[in-house]
DNA sequence: ATATCACTTTACGTTGACGTAAGGTACACA
DNA sequence: TGTGTACCTTACGTCAACGTAAAGTGATAT
């Protein structure tokens, strides 16, 4: 029950992000809101620097932008709110329509990385042979100095 | 030998590009001042349109910035110029330092890409893990409806 | 020949994702 | 209790990668 808090500067240094962008994130509302101290210094609970770490890869590695990342985030907030409660099960039908609605949109998301992963795949094969030609290239440039 | 030529509407259907896109990456020097007609319109080669195509490719799926590609597709063309002039060599050291960078410019395309890929792979199953777990409420929901 | 596109250049506008400066308050430490 | 940072809000600035509007010319089909 430690429930630590951290400053902008911990976690600027830990992300390695400005406070510009904490603040910025804040703003159009990517994370929520976080605690204060009396003179109005934020500070971060372990939960948001972990939702900053999730959109920092959403944005790095799968390039999404800070729109896309909020849709998935929330997609994920619902299931996290189903989850929890699971067993006050007030209306069954939204209950359904909200998980078919999370569902699509994972599965959007994991066909989307599958695509991805498949062009990349494409495009280093054809460097990778560029690379080939050009070692190829150096070694015969090598020899052809040695004589 | 047809040397066909393609006008702008002809490469903007083909590429899925506006025609202001095509006339940037001339502006900024991604792509050569391509031939015209008699009246100033543009005609654009096969070559160019590949070279487009090439662009387009390392834009979407690896996400770099047209300077970076600009700097790629100057590796490349470096590579096409030494290759050309094989037998020429006039400068060996200079071939060999040109080849270098060539290889070590490549070699760190491809080092991305699988850096790339491996977060891509790790976010994969990330995301699977959600959906399955979403697929789950799906059916547990499903049953207790059935009652 | 003429109407209708397609295309040209020039140049200012836009959008996302922050950067940066200003002017003031809070915190931590000697 | 001072003092040097760290942080706050507000607000204008920036940069890439185009969008868009204007005013005019070229291509083409009837």
């Amino acid at each position: 029950m430690a429930t630590d808090k951290w400053s902008v500067d911990d976690v600027t240094r830990q992300l390695g992000v400005t406070p510009r962008t904490l603040h910025y994130y804040e703003e159009v509302g990517l994370i929520p809101a976080c605690a204060r101290t009396a003179g109005g210094h934020r500070l971060y609970d372990q939960e948001t620097i972990d939702k900053l770490t999730h959109i920092l890869r959403l944005k790095e590695y799968l390039g999404y932008s800070l729109q896309e990342i909020r849709g998935i985030l929330d997609a994920e907030d619902d299931i996290e709110r189903l989850r929890m409660s699971y067993h006050s099960s007030e209306d069954q039908r939204e209950r359904q329509v909200i998980l078919d609605e999370c569902a699509q949109s994972l599965d959007g998301i994991v066909r989307a990385i599958d695509d991805k992963l498949d062009r990349l795949s494409v495009m280093r094969r054809n460097f990778q042979e560029r690379l080939d030609r050009c070692r190829q290239l150096q070694k015969e440039s090598g020899v052809s100095e040695q004589s």
